[in-house]
DNA sequence: CCTAGCACTCTCCGGAGTAGACTGCTAACC
DNA sequence: GGTTAGCAGTCTACTCCGGAGAGTGCTAGG
């Protein structure tokens, strides 16, 4: 913020124009305000509000005979100077409390679940990425016959599977079989799956010719697992409300959007780009390159576990998005996400 | 087919009509026809067919002045009346190809990465309904202690690999642990999905009530492997293709569509409802509630291992769709993944 | 510093007029 | 009888006004 700070009256007249637009989706004029912000001020005193702010790049506007609409920057500085503490709506609060009073086990499942109960209750797109895994520890691997194939299988502490499967070395024995499989568990139990990693790469330039396979899977499993839940590393829900008439997007921006959310990692690299270590983060269009080519806004929390902190949750929208009720919804969820989290873990 | 044996100039013309209308879709004119179809005749010869076919209701006329599109019923006609064996474009077969080249040995992987084939080769959405899995037979389950909870691992046959994560019971020592683990396994062991689930409903009922939630949690996991692999029951790629301008949908229809995308059961039933045993199934907007609501089609075939069907890929788009080289390409792609699915097999 | 009033600007909307695209029909032709 | 050229008729799409309306910016007065 290396912007002066705003009288508190412009302050009010910004959130006015922000939250007329968003309701209305069409440009805000001077008798709107005047009429509905309650400053008891008139029409004309706006109107000089609105010069300043415009001046100072908060507003702006599509042509000289219409309202304002607030730019990127705008959208900024309503959220900056939003009062702390946003208020659920009774609906909202039902469905979160609803959602996370069922007993749910399984991270997978629950986070498929989160991201429609945020797509539902915002009307826009829900993300999540699930934990990063680097320093789940091997509970345990086996090495399985599979047809005629073999199937590495590594399960992690907190009950995370991964599996890869690998060509069946020729000439191998049942007993050979059964001696590697002990081999592979003694040599990546108790480790992380960092650790595994870079384990599995030694021992796969130690290992005879014939084993060398079977260690490279091992590897990729560890890697595999270092990126997230299964082979689904974004999960995301409620796209549908993207293509939604209400966001008045344009064909080739919604395109994008989907393009890009069909690219996990991409969506990974820009979550992990602009989610802080706590509470909620909001990135408004432009402010990230990626953002700004959708005109889209993203406000993500990260949920941890005790201290250590698991993955993110967020929702995608337009850059006039109801920016009050999204942040306290994905601050909820994030929360319940934690509580959750931390007791599977105790 | 009740309908009457058209002429073969019709067949031409109506033919005509189609690949011109997929092509631009703008209407099209007697004029366009009579100079790009090569048969010969005047403008107003193709008028009057044109007027024959649209009394017959495969044309039809946005108003008086403009040019002819198909009607579904049109579309369909289309196709029946399509030479057999369709090319693949050059691009397309070698992309088919390339991607079937690389070594690939877990089915999952090969389905994600065959919708993203097929909405790349065919510039529409692809579609991949995994192997139902009801008779893959259970090569083994353990039960393991992870955190404060255990999860219930199934083993397929063919390497699917299913979990479940359950409370812990009460008082239950690790020589409990060990002695419920063998039972487990021992009762499931080498029986099929569908008997499996049955099996574990009917321990449920037997069993101390200490264990039961624990057979239930089995019987969910049986259950979840009948339906197909992991959490997701039908694999989508390239969906960004449906938000193209070139399709020139409804917003609305739009948003519809990538709903029923996400309501996988809603999928399945539909892809179910329309594949055949063999060979590519083509289902044109009204022909079908769910393609009706869309004005979309699907273009559908079956893949199989030896003689037992597998599962499905597709393409969606819109009805304006160009079946010959989707056709050819749902085709291709379905034996390939048959051959490839045989081979791990065998 | 606020407000009322007013001239000014610019979009939006409807109507009129026109060009262009196709059709459908008729009459001649092979 | 099927085919063709020619032509009148129909309907859309585009453009070009002109007026209504919304909203601003400015000025002068409280």
């Amino acid at each position: 913020m290396d912007q002066p700070e705003l009288g508190s009256r412009k302050v009010a007249v910004l959130r006015a124009v922000v939250e007329e637009y968003v309701r209305s989706g069409e440009p805000v004029g001077s008798e709107t305000i005047a009429e509905r912000s309650g400053l008891g001020v008139s029409a004309a005193t706006i109107r000089n509000e609105l010069a300043a702010l415009e001046e100072l790049g908060y507003l702006m506007h599509p042509h000289t005979s219409a309202g304002r609409i607030p730019t990127d920057t705008g959208y900024r500085k309503y959220v900056d100077t939003l009062p702390p503490g946003g208020r659920l709506r009774d609906a909202q609060r039902r469905a979160i409390a609803g959602f996370f009073a069922e007993t749910m086990l399984d991270l997978e499942d629950v986070l498929k679940g989160t991201t429609q109960l945020l797509s539902r209750v915002t009307q826009y797109a829900g993300l999540a990425v699930p934990p990063s895994g680097s320093d789940e520890q091997i509970l345990r691997t086996e090495l399985i016959e599979v047809g005629n194939a073999l199937m590495f299988l590594v399960i992690g502490q907190h009950g995370r599977v991964d599996k890869t499967i690998v060509d069946r070395p020729e000439r191998l024995e049942p007993e050979g079989l059964a001696a590697l499989d002990r081999k592979l568990a003694d040599v990546f139990r108790g480790k992380n799956a960092a650790e595994a990693h870079t384990e599995a790469l030694k021992s796969a330039a130690a290992a005879p010719a014939g084993e060398r396979p079977l260690f490279l899977a091992a590897a990729d499993t560890f890697a595999n697992m270092q990126m997230g839940a299964g082979t689904h590393h974004v999960v995301v829900g409620g796209v549908a409300n993207l293509a939604d008439e209400a966001a008045h997007w344009r064909r080739e921006t919604v395109r994008r959007l989907f393009e890009a959310l069909e690219h996990e990692s991409e969506m990974l690299v820009l979550l992990r780009d602009v989610t802080p270590d706590e509470d909620v983060n909001v990135t408004i269009g432009a402010e990230h390159p990626q953002t700004g080519e959708w005109e889209a806004s993203l406000v993500s929390a990260p949920f941890r576990a005790g201290v250590t902190s698991l993955g993110t949750v967020g929702v995608v929208g337009p850059t006039a998005m109801d920016y009050v009720s999204v942040m306290a919804s994905v601050r909820a969820v994030a929360r319940r996400l934690s509580e959750l989290a931390t007791e599977l873990d105790a």
